[in-house]
DNA sequence: AATACAGACAACCGCCACTAA
DNA sequence: ATTAGTGGCGGTTGTCTGTAT
């Protein structure tokens, strides 16, 4: 047998809170503490259910919560740990990981690491259920119109945006794009490039086209099935032979999700649309042993403006954006499960926007946060 | 002033891991 | 060893409020 049941659901009031219920919550769990969920409601002469009660107290109700708008600076850590913890696959993994080393954060708990409340470890007085929501109703939107991807935390790559510049795709409109590398995505522009320069000579156009007007008319494959199904930027320059995957067709790439990151502004900023032909990606894959010594991983780029020409902070124990792998999966752990007295930044030392800045300003700077990835800074070899 | 729409946020639902019986 | 309740999570919905037309 196992217990007893949680609550008898029949009867039980649903809906918003009143005060007087809020005033009975409140004032039973001072007297009596909030051991059993269950029969708190009960006792406390409530006619919710247990679990009502216990969203009502840690959500709203008490009294260490913060109330009122996300400071910049929350927002940051936010979304720096939105980009870490954000990926379902990387959260399994780390689950696993965690699970198979029996992770202790060194005070003999061991770690939980959920997304929302492993991000809500580091904002004292904020829930993990009020930053999500802050992050669907502000960050998330925010995000999408930066073109960047919330889920995955990389370039938007929806066929909404490819249709947008090839339906301008002349060579002098594409032009006028590399002009606006800083407000369009590089590798957006770069893969533009590739495409217009194609001209869609072959059948691979019209079958592109059918995939976008499938997308928009018929919603068959939300954007996000179409990034998940869209080749790597980095394997744009598909063999003119091969036809354009459909979105049922697709395969999940098998080129690591971080190295779509392997673009340098650079090559955007002097970007020639006739050095790059076809034949330059003959193997679908790319080869990042061709990148010259000086290559910055698209990941640390964008960091230029913050730091000035100071160089980023080397301090391991903060989260590094760069994309050198001097961060460890400990180091993540030693972050999130020892929550500050004060909400600080990861990498603080490298803010120069402050509380005053232009929405614009936070805007660039938000992007900038979002231009590194997991498999750059977790070494998973670290625990295999 | 009335209506429609969008934004913000509280609350609910379903799922899952854990664990008491 | 098995069963089923509990607590906690993420995703989603519902409701309220503010703003635009």
């Amino acid at each position: 047998m196992g217990r007893a049941p949680c609550c008898d659901k029949s009867g039980l009031k649903k809906g918003p809170w009143t005060p007087e219920e809020d005033h009975i919550l409140i004032d039973y769990i001072q007297k009596n503490g909030y051991g059993n969920w269950r029969t708190l409601p009960k006792n406390a002469g409530l006619q919710r259910c247990g679990k009502s009660c216990r969203l009502r107290w840690t959500n709203y109700l008490r009294p260490d919560i913060k109330r009122g708008r996300f400071s910049f600076e929350e927002e940051e850590t936010i979304i720096q740990l939105h980009s870490m913890l954000g990926n379902k696959y990387v959260l399994l993994t780390i689950k696993l990981i965690s699970k198979v080393l029996s992770y202790d954060d060194g005070t003999g708990t061991e770690v939980e690491l959920y997304r929302w409340s492993a991000i809500a470890a580091r904002l004292p007085g904020r829930t993990d259920n009020e930053i999500k929501n802050y992050w669907n109703t502000h960050i998330r939107k925010k995000l999408l119109r930066m073109g960047i991807d919330p889920v995955t935390h990389t370039p938007r790559l929806d066929l909404l945006h490819l249709s947008a510049i090839l339906n301008s795709s002349s060579q002098m409109n594409f032009s006028r794009l590399v002009g606006m590398h800083n407000l369009v995505n590089p590798q957006l522009l770069r893969l533009a490039n590739l495409l217009s320069s194609t001209q869609f000579q072959n059948q691979n156009q019209n079958q592109y086209l059918m995939l976008q007007n499938n997308a928009q008319d018929n919603q068959i494959c939300s954007n996000s099935q179409l990034q998940n199904h869209m080749p790597p930027l980095v394997q744009p320059c598909q063999p003119q032979n091969q036809d354009i995957p459909t979105c049922t067709t697709l395969e999940t790439p098998n080129v690591p999700i971080s190295n779509i990151d392997h673009f340098r502004t650079s090559d955007v900023t002097n970007f020639n649309p006739q050095n790059c032909q076809l034949n330059d990606w003959p193997n679908n894959q790319i080869d990042l042993t061709s990148f010259p010594e000086d290559y910055v991983p698209l990941s640390n780029y964008g960091y230029d403006c913050v730091y000035g020409s100071d160089p980023p902070p080397s301090d391991t124990s903060t989260f590094q954006s760069n994309g050198s792998s001097n961060f460890s999966f400990r180091s993540v752990l030693s972050n999130m499960s020892s929550p500050s007295s004060s909400p600080t930044p990861l990498h603080s030392n490298s803010i120069k926007l402050t509380s005053n800045s232009t929405e614009e300003e936070k805007e660039s700077y938000c992007s900038n946060l979002l231009k590194f990835n997991i498999q750059d800074m977790l070494d998973v070899n670290e625990f295999v």
